[in-house]
DNA sequence: GTTTAATGTTGATGCTGTAAACATAGGGCC
DNA sequence: GGCCCTATGTTTACAGCATCAACATTAAAC
């Protein structure tokens, strides 16, 4: 699933061919199947076959390297929401289907995950960025809120992410039917739907 | 041999006197000052004053330690949290400051905030625990939402927790206005806002 | 076909967490 | 008081880590 194209594997000893993708591919697969995210660039060189230091040649430094695998976790995370958008045919539906592919990738992948949020600094410093999730989640907020569709956009996100983030890190029960209980568009956003009366008491 | 210092403390060779504590407090400083969160046990030991090895007189491990700060930094976001809800008088208004409160406890102390959720285990396996933020959110879903209280209670969760992270790994601007906008009970929140005119903006 | 730059290698340094064996001191028991 | 025991330190040692410096090989450029 989680694969790098631009591996023309020559089988020569020296001047492995493509190092670069090569290391990447092998910390990708190594955080899918891992349990625990930490990952050794040692270790990644062994698996490749290649010398511990022979990273460097492609790499500045092991923040470097995790920063390439957190961009492929960028890239792959906006598909999946674009799929699941698009799978549910935009509207309503298409909104909370977008958020629920988000935590649902969190949690099929969380070591990508929490790396991809942890080594930031790929671009979008200040608010959204311009990748393929932002516009997304922007065209939705805009259908649904008008005006005020930036700060709906926050809250969207606001919500998935932390949701995912309580649910990887243990605090809440990593449960499907919670997922939809969460996400949920018709009783999150007061104004985006129909408000019903409040039955509080 | 009157040399005391904060705690108990004989500052005699051997037997530092309450080392458990002293690790503790200087893990949090730590984490207070040091812009990353990566502790070293052997650092801590140096800053405290006792061989590298005497850390394992009090705790198992490094996961040890670090938990024991994570649960001092559960302990001080929930207290950080009841003093919102308290000094906003309770009701709407009170609601929304617990979840501002929970976002700048975050801002403020970032590395302990972000030790404090990696590190789970704490208790609280399954749903909300039964700490003093988990309370306190419980009964503000109860007054709000009935019967629904459960669903909006990870909801408002799930925003303050994802806000949070994503300024803290630098995907949004730590700005006190962006908070403000984004936990804000008025326009999230469907069932159950005391609804009055929003003087946002 | 020679030079050169890219990409590999070995070796070393200083950090880390942690295990094992030993040292000290303070408290309980006579 | 005097003795032993245990809690709490210490030194030493090991393996793994990121990273630097110096050297080797090879693909590509002229």
């Amino acid at each position: 699933m989680l694969t790098v194209s631009t591996s023309k594997a020559t089988t020569r000893n020296y001047h492995h061919g493509d190092l670069r993708a090569a290391l990447i591919a092998a910390g990708l697969q190594h955080l899918e199947s891992g349990g625990e995210s930490d990952i050794s660039l040692r270790q990644l060189a062994r698996e490749v076959g290649v010398s511990a230091t022979a990273v460097y040649r492609h790499f500045p430094d092991k923040r470097a390297m995790l920063a390439a695998l957190a961009a492929e976790g960028f890239a792959l995370l906006g598909r999946a929401q674009r799929a699941a958008s698009e799978a549910a045919g935009g509207g309503a539906d298409g909104f909370g289907a977008t958020g629920r592919a988000y935590v649902r990738f969190a949690l099929a992948n969380p070591a990508l995950f929490r790396l991809t949020f942890t080594h930031a600094g790929i671009g979008t410093a200040n608010g959204l960025g311009n990748d393929e999730a932002a516009q997304l989640l922007q065209a939705y907020a805009r259908q649904f809120a008008g005006d005020k569709a930036p700060a709906l956009a926050l809250q969207a996100w606001s919500v998935a992410h932390g949701l995912a983030m309580l649910m990887l890190d243990g605090r809440l029960p990593p449960d499907p039917a919670l997922i939809d209980q969460v996400i949920d568009p018709r009783t999150l956003f007061a104004q985006g739907s129909s408000s019903e009366a409040s039955p509080y008491e």
